[in-house]
RNA sequence: CGGGGUGUGGCUCAGCUUGGCUAGAGCGCUUGGUUCGGGACCAAGAGGUCGGAGGUUCAAAUCCUCUCACCCCGACCA
């Protein structure tokens, strides 16, 4: 196991945060494939807890998975023709099938009449489906989700938060009236919220995406935005009112109660492993990943430590109790039994993988029944000492303090980088250089007036925070131009 | 896709300017031994066609051309 440095984030916050990646094991560039990455065993299983909890939710409000191809035909994406605009220069597309060897080397065989893209988003194929599926009312509302990789040739990649291809669950759904697909939206925006906020431990914001902002080919976006460390945003799923654009497009109907035809009005609802991107740049630090106990696919390590092999065997046995006990919790208890290597060199491998919270269990706590105990998230090296007996009620509340803490750190954070601003040179010297933060101002509700300001400061309007969100005090006039804004709008650089 | 940078054992790098013995070091890895409460030590080993393809040359890690990948800044985007 090679030793691996991590840059800190004060001295070269991009280098920090690949040093974060390559010392838990998140993650490697693919180097053989231009922008794809390979998902190590460590950062798919943080996915695999992301998963689980999106998941669970999806069912509980009714939704059922399924599996959708991965090609989609050509001529299918320029039936909406925002949404192909807005995908087009991304596509992968498969233009040959079969190979030949010609003199030893390999070639391609037969073009395909009709080229094929590898799908960057499912809009298209499966409102071909929907199209063949819904005939009735009865058939209303279709609720499906799929897991998957999608890809888009970006031009310029970052693990996690860009590659090629990503992974991530996208939701569609079919309704019969566009109130019922608006509360759709707003269903699966509060999951996100939910999933963010209270399992990885990230608070958000919720809002709506300006027009220049928004799904091609959607109604509304709306999302939940995330403040990272350095000030930028990220924006951490979204949530489409596609309105009745897909359905025109495949001539997805339907026969209301009235028994008139009517199209139908479709949802759809995102989150990838870019959400692993931002819990590293939320909760980890120059010692390398920190996971909220709720998305940590190890919870606790416990390193047993002795001198002789007398010592060993009586500490080796009373961790391989705690260990069976913190299981019996439901907790993934990593035992570091490994014999070549010494005890302090295992605490830096555990705390640079983002385990919440390790056990030490050496001759003197044998003796005196306590295990100590150190928090991936404490400041110092300070040590509680925790007793044998009931360890997994002292052990659960120790991690359930973790997952508040962190949250209640985040949201610190948050509060002390957000900002109300009023004047031009004040906004435009928050943003000079690298410089970012949450910044609510109002704004014209033109995408000129948005656009100039991106230009000249490199901010966005990351959304239109919904009511109760954001901080938001009423009408005023734009920044920019002094024209009135009904309200203030979420302004950040982001990834 | 435009501008800049990088590519030499698993990792970090030296060597390249000015071509020349068998391509080095530290860390990691393997084996044996001593260690073990915050990154151990000793000894002996294994591991590289220098990102790839052409070219120049008696001779290329080193010079030239092309190409691939990665990183940074843009533009575009989850």
């Amino acid at each position: 196991m090679a030793e691996q440095h991590i840059t800190s984030r004060a001295q070269d916050y991009a280098q920090w945060y690949q040093d974060v990646i390559a010392a838990a094991q998140l993650a490697e560039p693919a180097g053989v494939v231009r922008g794809c990455m390979v998902v190590r065993p460590h950062g798919w299983a943080i996915w695999e807890k992301i998963q689980a909890e999106l998941d669970g939710r999806f069912k509980a409000t009714g939704h059922q998975n399924a599996a959708f191809p991965l090609l989609i035909p050509l001529s299918f994406l320029q039936k909406e023709a925002e949404h192909a605009e807005g995908f087009a220069m991304e596509c992968a597309v498969v233009t040959h099938a079969g190979l030949k060897s010609v003199d030893g080397k390999i070639q391609l065989k037969n073009e395909l009449e009709e080229p094929c893209v590898v799908r960057p988003t499912s809009e298209t194929i499966i409102g071909h489906f929907f199209a063949k599926w819904i005939d009735s009312y009865r058939d209303l509302p279709l609720l499906l989700n799929q897991w998957c990789s999608v890809m888009r040739w970006e031009l310029r990649t970052r693990l996690f938060l860009r590659t090629a291809e990503f992974w991530w669950q996208e939701g569609h759904t079919a309704h019969s009236s566009h109130a019922e697909a608006v509360e759709e939206v707003h269903r699966m925006l509060d999951i996100y919220r939910d999933v963010y906020q209270n399992v990885l431990a990230i608070p958000v914001v919720r809002g709506m995406k300006t027009p220049n902002e928004k799904f091609a080919g959607a109604l509304a976006t709306y999302c939940v935005e995330a403040l990272m460390q350095d000030g930028k945003a990220l924006q951490g799923a979204t949530s489409h009112d596609l309105g009745q654009n897909f359905g025109r497009a495949f001539n997805v109907t339907f026969q209301n109660k009235e028994g008139a035809r009517d199209f139908v009005w479709q949802t759809s609802w995102g989150c990838t492993t870019r959400t692993i991107g931002a819990l590293i740049m939320v909760h980890s630090d120059d010692n390398g990943l920190v996971l909220p106990p709720r998305v940590a696919p190890i919870h606790v390590a416990i390193v047993p430590i002795w001198k002789s092999d007398a010592e060993k065997s009586q500490v080796l046995e009373a961790s391989q109790k705690i260990a069976a006990e913190l299981r019996e919790d439901g907790l993934v208890v990593k035992l570091d039994d490994r014999d070549a290597m010494r005890p302090g060199e295992k605490y830096y491998e555990w705390e640079r993988k983002g385990v919440p919270l390790r056990l030490e269990v050496g001759p003197r706590d044998v003796a005196s029944a306590t295990a100590m105990a150190k928090s991936r998230i404490s400041d110092s090296k300070e040590k509680l000492k925790v007793p044998f007996e009931n360890i997994g009620v002292h052990v659960g509340a120790i991690l359930d303090a973790i997952q508040k803490q962190l949250f209640a750190r985040a949201l610190a954070f948050r509060e002390a980088n957000t900002v109300k601003l009023d004047s031009w040179s004040d906004f435009e010297s928050l943003f000079a250089d690298q410089g970012s933060k949450y910044v609510y101002a109002h704004w014209d509700g033109t995408t000129a007036t948005e656009l100039a300001i991106k230009e000249a400061t490199k901010a966005t309007i990351r959304c239109i925070p919904l009511a109760g969100e954001g901080l938001d005090d009423g009408p005023g006039k734009c920044i920019k131009t002094g024209a009135p804004s009904r309200q203030r709008v979420l302004f950040a650089k982001n990834y």
